[in-house]
DNA sequence: ATGCCGACAGGATGTCGA
């Protein structure tokens, strides 16, 4: 089973060339981020001819998240739990059937937590926390999962091009990459690092100051599997080359094949 | 240098993203 996660920042500016690539890259489950519309905003009809099935967490002008599976999509739980007045679209979940059993799949888009020392830093940090707690929780079943999404967050200096250029960045804050390897320290793994020992391969090209003409790019879009999901990793990648398309997203599609 | 670009809402330009 081919799994995908892509912030297409606005599904509606990118519908074209999401379609496009869903032809090309044939994934069975893609998840997006930063759809930028509501639930019945979402242009459900064209991905559901090319034979996906939609669940869809949307909100107004920001964020919104969304899953789109060629198989049947059961279990369909939106929102995060842990603070009942965040009334931000960032999270959804659903249990997919493979040949081989069943994957639950989740779309993250997690705050991007900028600037530091304001509260939106501090949501930031308090929502990756309650995702280690969820993520605990469905670790104790025991069963494959993938959290995919842009959780936001740089691993390492060895995934942006010049690790001081981000240094007061919240991406890049050692409480953000302790967040994201808390994630990781509960059993969670990295499915592209997992295939990929090669650094400095990125997933966001800012469309400022020419970063994708220059590879000025970071790693911040993840797919973090349960061991259950881990021990049937096949193979991992970027689809870089959707970054030089027209009208590209800043970020790129990243995929895993699981045998599931 | 906190802008460069792009999307959004709304109808000018401010907010947000990363």
């Amino acid at each position: 089973m081919k799994l995908a996660t892509w912030n297409v920042n606005s599904i509606k500016v990118r519908q074209e060339a999401a379609l496009a690539w869903l032809k090309q890259a044939a994934p069975d489950v893609v998840v997006l981020q930063e759809i930028k519309c509501q639930d019945d905003g979402f242009p459900r009809a064209p991905f559901e001819e090319l034979g996906y099935n939609c669940a869809v967490h949307g909100q107004k002008t920001y964020n919104g998240v969304a899953i789109l599976s060629k198989r049947p999509l059961e279990d369909v739980t939106p929102r995060l739990k842990g603070n009942d007045a965040d009334d931000h679209s960032r999270y959804i979940e659903a249990v997919v059937p493979g040949t081989k059993g069943a994957i639950r799949v989740a779309s993250i888009y997690a705050p991007n937590g900028n600037p530091i020392g304001t509260e939106k830093f501090a949501y930031k940090l308090a929502w990756l926390e309650r995702l280690a707690v969820h993520a605990r929780d469905l670790l104790a079943l025991e069963e494959p999962i993938a959290l995919m999404g842009d959780y936001n967050v740089i691993p390492t200096p060895d995934d942006v091009w010049n690790p001081k250029a981000w240094l007061g960045d919240a991406l890049f804050q050692p409480e953000s990459r302790a967040a994201l390897r808390k994630l990781e320290n509960l059993g969670l793994t990295d499915a592209f690092r997992a295939c990929h020992a090669e650094t400095h391969q990125y997933s966001f090209w800012d469309y400022q100051a020419g970063a994708w003409q220059k590879d000025h790019g970071i790693r911040i879009d993840h797919i973090l599997l349960s061991p259950q999901a881990a021990d049937r990793l096949k193979g991992s990648g970027i689809d870089k080359q959707m970054r030089a398309g027209d009208k590209p997203s800043d970020h790129v599609p990243v995929w895993c094949e699981v045998d599931i």
